[in-house]
DNA sequence: AGAATAGTGTCTGTCAGACAGTATCGC
DNA sequence: GCGATACTGTCTGACAGACACTATTCT
């Protein structure tokens, strides 16, 4: 047992967003032991300084563990302190964000896990263990500023390589949870993004008009 | 000594901002003991969970330790981590930044500073202990962002409780580090800040038109 | 033809920067 | 009067939301 009035327990904690029939869903875990057994929490785990070259490794590593799956972009959000906050004592938690096809999760359940479910993220209508109904306002508060202000190209990391306007445009409304006009989205994208590049000749069909495929120029990556 | 291993050093690290001589300096510590003897850094300190009620106590306690000054308005930047960036093993930094009059900091010296000064914040021409040299940068990123996106009023910290609109303008101008349009600054304040109350009848004079004081009205608290 | 979506053009209100003009003080 | 600063009015360009219009496909 931690002697956490000597060091405090040092944790991070993944809110883990994706896109499941429209809707913004985020990913919680029922916890299989330890304090707040049974209650519904955001993925985390504690930091082990022998194997983590960072807090953004201890959450790759967490989320690998838990939840079996590959965080490809991760942000922090905030870090959450206090005595109280976590029943083994002291304790600071580091909130990270990440988004991933919702698809990519349904792998095996670990053993520190009981069950895994997606919740509307901006309702998740659940009594949620410690103090992370908080933290997950603070995620998705951070992620929405993030793509309505910096970088609408974020919702990349929920689409295939190859893929259309407003497929990008739709991933963009439900996570922001409000339509947006389509021409507007457009003009913003053609300034702030010319790393989206059209590819020539390569079209998604349906019962429409063939929509353009983009794909994103090789070594793009996200503004800070 | 820490065994860091098992346990990371949890410390807070604070980017004091002030104005002097009409430029955004920050305050630096000469370290007088411990790793990075004699290199300057920012003022930082670590976490006891035995008295802090949480990381912003902790930075708190540490300020009124080193430098003798109590913070009003704090905020959060970013959590800086791994193994190598302390000598003295894993650590974890959280750092925040602050606003405060420099004239508040000609306090005592305590035991394990050496010396105090003002540096140039945008450039602060000193090689800088740990990677405070980075932390710095994201500090004085966020503070701008702060100001120029979502509350132009954070430099009245820096101010007397009354004030004229040409005093805060300077002051977000120092922060900045560029000139602001005086109709765009004015219009900005009177549309997003109702809190800000002309004093009606108390006006600074000069050698030039008297200028309206203001006071923020009581109660009065910075966004989010 | 009709439904559905793709993609574009245009109008309008908002807002920020630029700049000038007037007002009011001390000297 | 002159210098200096306070404060306000107006112009202009950038831009976002609203909306409509055309184009292209499938059924």
């Amino acid at each position: 047992m931690n002697n956490t009035t000597l060091f405090p327990l040092v944790l991070v904690d993944v809110a883990l967003f994706s896109i499941v029939e429209d809707h913004l869903r985020v990913l919680l875990v029922q916890r299989a032991q330890g304090p707040e057994h049974h209650r519904w929490a955001l993925p985390g785990g504690i930091l082990k300084p022998e194997i983590d070259a960072n807090l953004e490794s201890t959450a790759r590593r967490v989320m690998r563990s838990k939840v079996s799956v590959e965080i490809p972009h991760l942000e922090q959000v905030h870090a959450f302190s206090g005595p109280d906050r976590d029943p083994r004592g002291w304790s600071v938690s580091l909130l990270y964000w990440a988004l991933l096809p919702y698809d990519q999760v349904n792998a095996l359940v670990k053993a520190k896990v009981e069950k895994l479910d997606w919740f509307d993220a901006a309702n998740p209508s659940q009594e949620m263990a410690f103090d992370h109904h908080a933290q997950l306002a603070a995620a998705l508060q951070i992620l929405r500023n993030r793509i309505q202000v910096t970088s609408p190209a974020l919702p990349l990391h929920l689409l295939p390589e190859k893929f259309t306007l407003t497929e990008l445009q739709k991933t963009c409304e439900a996570i922001l949870g409000r339509p947006i006009d389509k021409a507007a989205f457009r003009r913003r994208l053609k300034k702030e993004l010319p790393d989206l590049m059209a590819l020539t000749g390569e079209v998604q069909r349906g019962s429409h008009a063939p929509a353009q495929l983009y794909r994103a120029r090789d070594g793009f990556s996200f503004n800070v």
